[in-house]
RNA sequence: GCGGCUAUGGCGAAGUGGUUAACGCACCAGAUUGUGGCUCUGGCAUUCGUGGGUUCGAUUCCCACUAGUCGCCCCA
């Protein structure tokens, strides 16, 4: 074998790749009812656009990012998100001058991590996010939640958790924060090295840990809920009333920490709750970042999206057995014997594909059989066969292959019979 | 970045330190010289991920690499 693909990446190839369009459009159309408008911006960006919004303490600035240095110099990295390169073109582009305000904006398209990939992980994937730009108001972040999970509900998907929390404005973090810290710094000897590590880095990670949920000072720990000021608070209740209102059901757990530095207040968590998903659950992720943009050198501009992995996507359908009604089949398969009927079906196959219908014919130089059985494999509807016989009288032979029957029909009424055939079909 | 498992034809999968590598599916041909889905017959891996080692001999034993897979960390 001479070439393989790299590692952690994979080829979508036909029969899965119509999922995928499947997808793709359902979120487009979801969009477009909701009024978000698709940005495109480039696979790389310029590294210090990543340390700067993503937080160069986070894991994928850490170990994760594809980085390089180009020929001119500069240090480009792949992008491992989308978030930071659309708030940069909304700033870039001034989009906080748009009179239509919030400006809502969704993207499409792969984003890279240098990682080992494993069930649900990947170093290319796919993600679907959205992006409300200009808007604190609660409305909002239920308006983005709500898409996200109309995209999952009219996908077929059922086993879903959506998680809730709050991760406060500023004071309310700070306060938090040192509450944490005091909690914690005592008996911290007793936690893992990461946690070590976390306490004056980020202690609000320390209730994320695997490792050591469930020693007792876990328990005790204070909750960032108990820290939130009262517009914090406020700000939270009307959320969860608003997504109580459109019946979206959720649980609010206060351990959620999102992965990103740039999270504020409102932090969600979309799950699958599947048989045999796998050790990654989480098929989106989201929140708020109402300091994002000011960090990017735009104005004070509040901000809320999330984002979701295609390939999870599709590996929850998967593990909840759903098929999606992506079509299969084609219209009519023509089977030509001799020369003259091949010459003539050249011109038949084009009228019939000009008229809207799904053709094929034979290209491989086979006997009728095996153009019969070419046609049963490709789910054909119809088979037209033109032969010599057929030729001489100027008609072509038509089966209906689920039922068998075969008639006759002119030549110059063909295309006219096959579109009235198929649409009444 | 760390750990477990795996690597045989287009796919699935058995197998043994020794001159012919099961089987199933798919595919091709024929039985049916102009008609598919069923049946029957035949065909289809100078070769067992790559490289090296042990051995008289390795697909089978050992090592490395690569990849896949599952898990940890973390995330989408």
């Amino acid at each position: 074998m001479s070439f393989q693909i790299p590692r952690g990446t994979q080829d979508i190839l036909p029969g899965e790749a119509e999922k995928w369009q499947y997808i793709e459009q359902m979120a487009r159309d979801i969009c477009r009812r909701y009024n978000y408008q698709e940005i495109r911006t480039p696979i790389f960006e310029h590294t210090e656009l990543f340390l700067r919004s993503v937080g160069d303490t986070t894991d994928i600035v850490q170990k994760e990012m594809y980085t390089f240095e180009d020929r001119g110099g500069r240090s480009i990295t792949l992008r491992p998100e989308g978030t930071a390169a659309v708030v940069r073109s909304f700033v870039e582009n001034k989009m906080y001058g748009n009179p239509n305000q919030p400006v809502k904006l969704y993207y499409m398209g792969p984003m890279f991590r240098y990682e080992r990939p494993q069930a649900g992980r990947f170093r290319q994937f796919v993600q679907f996010g959205v992006e409300a730009l200009g808007s604190s108001d609660p409305a909002i972040d239920a308006e983005v939640i709500a898409l996200a999970m109309e995209l999952y509900h009219s996908l077929g998907l059922k086993k879903l958790k959506l998680v809730m929390n709050s991760l406060g404005d500023a004071p309310s973090r700070k306060a938090h924060r040192q509450a944490l810290i005091d909690h914690f710094k005592g008996r911290i000897s007793e936690f893992c090295e990461d946690c070590q590590s976390r306490l004056e880095k980020n202690p609000m990670r320390i209730l994320d840990c695997k490792k050591d949920r469930d020693h007792e000072l876990m328990e005790t720990a204070p909750s960032i809920l108990d820290y939130l000021n009262d517009e914090s608070r406020l700000y939270f209740e009307k959320v969860q009333l608003y997504l109580t209102k459109l019946g979206i059901a959720f649980e609010v757990d206060p351990r959620l920490v999102r992965g990103l530095d740039y999270y504020n207040h409102t932090a969600f968590e979309i799950m699958s709750e599947a048989e045999g998903f796998g050790a990654i659950t989480t098929l989106c992720g989201g929140g708020r970042y109402n300091g994002l943009v000011q960090e990017i050198g735009g104005p004070e501009t509040p901000g809320i999206g999330f984002a979701l992995s295609i390939e999870r996507l599709l590996a929850a359908l998967a593990a909840e057995g759903i098929t999606l009604p992506v079509a299969q089949g084609i219209d009519c398969f023509i089977v030509a014997l001799g020369e003259k009927a091949k010459d003539e079906s050249v011109i038949l196959v084009n009228k019939l594909r000009q008229s809207g219908m799904k053709v094929e014919r034979d290209y491989q130089d086979r006997k009728v059989k095996a153009q019969l059985k070419a046609a049963d494999r490709l789910e054909s509807a119809y088979v037209a066969i033109l032969g010599d016989d057929e030729l001489e009288k100027q008609v072509i032979a038509i089966k209906n292959m689920a039922t068998g029957e075969q008639t006759e029909v002119s030549l110059h009424s063909f295309v006219q019979y096959m579109k009235t055939a198929v649409e009444s079909k």
